[in-house]
DNA sequence: TGATTCCCAATTGTTGACAATTAAGAATCA
DNA sequence: TGATTCTTAATTGTCAACAATTGGGAATCA
């Protein structure tokens, strides 16, 4: 007789894993707000969890940028600048165009890899066709996430999704119009194609070229937004 | 009557803040080696705390990439294979390409940001001079970091005090032999005339080159080093 | 009335006790 | 004897109480 299947494996995650989990999930969805206070207390009672245990994981989420700490007054969620858009849009250039030279060198399991990314590429090419706009914006963060997880990189890929969780709260924050879903697909298929190349260089410099212009655009979106404001 | 300079700030960092700093200087100044392995109680009496605020500065050494945890079992600190130290080097080229392009472009208070690196080269130039082995390896790494932090890219500095961090603890684990300064400052100094000539890309591609280059020598002389283990 | 001091509620910072888990060795059984 | 099951000491995970700090409003005073 075998067990195999017969029962699923208990959660072993430690409680203030899964509380950071939650935390983290509510805010980069948004169901905090930029510069919303936290307490401790508060928290505690809604997680059914120790007011320790959730201190743990504010603390975390503090590491990862997410929420800012006032001693003794308040845990806030970040509010993000203008210059803190440059420093993640910069950032994720830097650590994409590494991850790219990586895995066009084939560093990540050669054919393999590819074929990961292509499935990135197709998911992103279907949400397009379907006029998905909120599905595009998915797969677009997708299909560069899968990049960078496939250069078989640890810590790039950690330092990288810090940098995806706050260029998340960041997109809602500039209230990014529904881009023209062909031109998405149009500007990801070099991407692809450069990867295939096997040429590190080249491809190195597409992604990061890839990304100082997304990051340029939202920056320009910003400050047409902050004008619009201060026009009222 | 003015109460200037008769007395000092108190220390208003929190238990946690400096419980936290003085492990990581035990780590990286090799008091602790890799492998070992960290009690909570222990610690908790060594530094006249208590166990929840060692194991809360604890969790921040976690997230900081310098100690490692089994769950109910231990903490321990690193130990570093070629693997990370290929990570690392990696790491430390895209961020400090980054760090040079915008250096280089002027983002950095143009004049200023010049000054405040020629003095750090000097430095350099200083301890090789001297002939002194250790301040010219904290030079180097002064240098480098001088670089990031004049970019004033706040991100890309927390960052890189990560990677360096935890190179500092590889630099030893490598054992590095003292290098010929001579040769130190002649590959320097390329990186500080290409900051000054205003060409971000070239001095993107200068600061990555020369990273991997520091990293590949190190990361030969490692396997030199496990390949004189083995043969014991 | 204007500034200053005092007080208090809210919140985070710190602590010690208790619960859960691990790992290794002793005891048990085929 | 070999594998399996208990036992137990050590260690981390979680909790609830207490201390320290902050910010703002009330009380005080010139």
């Amino acid at each position: 007789m075998t067990m195999l299947g017969k029962v699923r494996p208990v959660e072993r995650r430690s409680l203030e894993t899964r509380a950071t989990d939650a935390l983290r999930e509510a805010i980069i969805g948004r169901r905090y707000a930029p510069g919303d206070r936290l307490t401790e207390t508060q928290l505690s009672e809604l997680l059914g969890i120790s007011r320790g245990t959730v201190r743990s994981a504010l603390h975390k989420l503090l590491a990862e940028g997410l929420l800012a700490q006032r001693p003794y007054a308040a845990w806030e969620v970040v509010g993000l600048t203008r210059q803190d858009a440059w420093e993640l849009f910069t950032l994720r250039s830097a650590l994409e165009g590494l991850a790219a030279e990586l895995v066009a060198e084939g560093l990540g399991d050669g054919r393999l890899a590819a074929a990961g990314i292509e499935a990135a590429f197709a998911a992103l090419a279907a949400a397009c066709d379907a006029g998905d706009g909120a599905a595009a914006d998915e797969a677009d963060f997708a299909f560069h996430k899968a990049v960078v997880a496939i250069s078989g990189h640890g810590r790039l890929l950690t330092q990288y999704e810090r940098v995806e969780a706050q260029l998340r709260m960041l997109i809602v924050v500039a209230n990014e119009a529904p881009r023209a879903t062909t031109r998405l697909v149009a500007e990801h298929r070099p991407l692809l194609e450069v990867l295939a190349s096997g040429d590190g260089a080249r491809a190195a410099a597409a992604f990061r070229a890839h990304a100082r212009h997304a990051g340029e655009a939202t920056l320009a979106r910003m400050r047409v937004d902050a004008a619009a404001r201060d026009r009222l």
